[in-house]
DNA sequence: ATACAACCTCCAGTTACTGTAGGAGCAAGC
DNA sequence: GCTTGCTCCTACAGTAACTGGAGGTTGTAT
């Protein structure tokens, strides 16, 4: 009758790029709910479960952990919520990378300093190396 | 006679800031060798050893993952070695490095632009949750 | 009937540690 | 000589977010 309405894993590991391993630990995590099975145990999935995975795929390429993601869905579920949360979640990430983005930063001067100041000679006479040996007297 | 010449791990861990469980775990995984023992089966340490573990967390502040660190040591073993290998692993860490930083980049600017569409309404009408739901129609 | 793909569950591995449980040794004080 | 308390020992679970694989079942196409 009706061409089937709900999907497979695998069709909806197509559909929205995630692995397939990767549904069921979000299922597992309880970032998706339990899937819906068929008589053989097959878990199936409708229009809703391809938008909830969409959201969380998009969070996550923006960054954001797991823990959040689970917070923006609650929020998200619910649209008579005030955005605050939302950009409180969404702001509170925004300063984790930016402190990711200072620390690579600082990382990043001091060790091509390090490698700037290689003179291509032998290890024995090697700044890099002499940048990470303790400072040894004699 | 002598003052006792060799350090507890303890002692090592206060010296080099790391903590005992790590160094344990460097001994582990090949960075630090088979520590001696006393009688009762206690790890004692020397000099070297201290030196060793030093240039392993300053290479580590330095953010090389603990396989280059491995690399690193041996070629500071040989002090013969042309310093080039040393220079090669020194800059693959440094374009990881950039890599990272572009990734975060790209990253910052795109969150910061989804958190200025915010206008503190609902999450009904909220920018931000509709940036991470897929785009539907109707 | 027989492939073969796709599905199932469960588990190990990734990075670099960190923390904890349960037990033993060691120095100091009484 | 005994207790207290700190340090040490091994071994294992947990962290973040998956990924891959083993070993077995199901569904479909020929």
């Amino acid at each position: 009758m009706a061409e089937a309405a709900h999907l497979a894993i695998g069709d909806l590991a197509r559909l929205t790029g995630t692995k397939v391993n990767t549904i069921r630990f979000y299922e597992e995590g309880g970032l998706l709910p339990q899937a819906e099975r068929t008589a053989s145990g097959r878990r199936i999935y409708r229009d809703a479960d391809t938008k909830r995975l969409a959201f969380i795929r998009q969070s996550r390429n923006l960054g954001f952990p797991l823990d959040a993601v689970r917070e923006l869905l609650t929020l998200a579920d619910d649209a008579n919520q005030p955005c605050e949360a939302v950009d409180r979640i969404a702001r509170v990430h925004l300063a984790e990378i930016d402190r990711k983005i200072a620390d690579l930063s600082a990382l990043r001067s001091e060790l091509s300093r390090v490698i700037g100041s290689c003179s291509h000679g032998t290890v024995a006479d090697c700044k890099i190396i002499e940048t990470l040996a303790p400072h040894t007297d004699g």
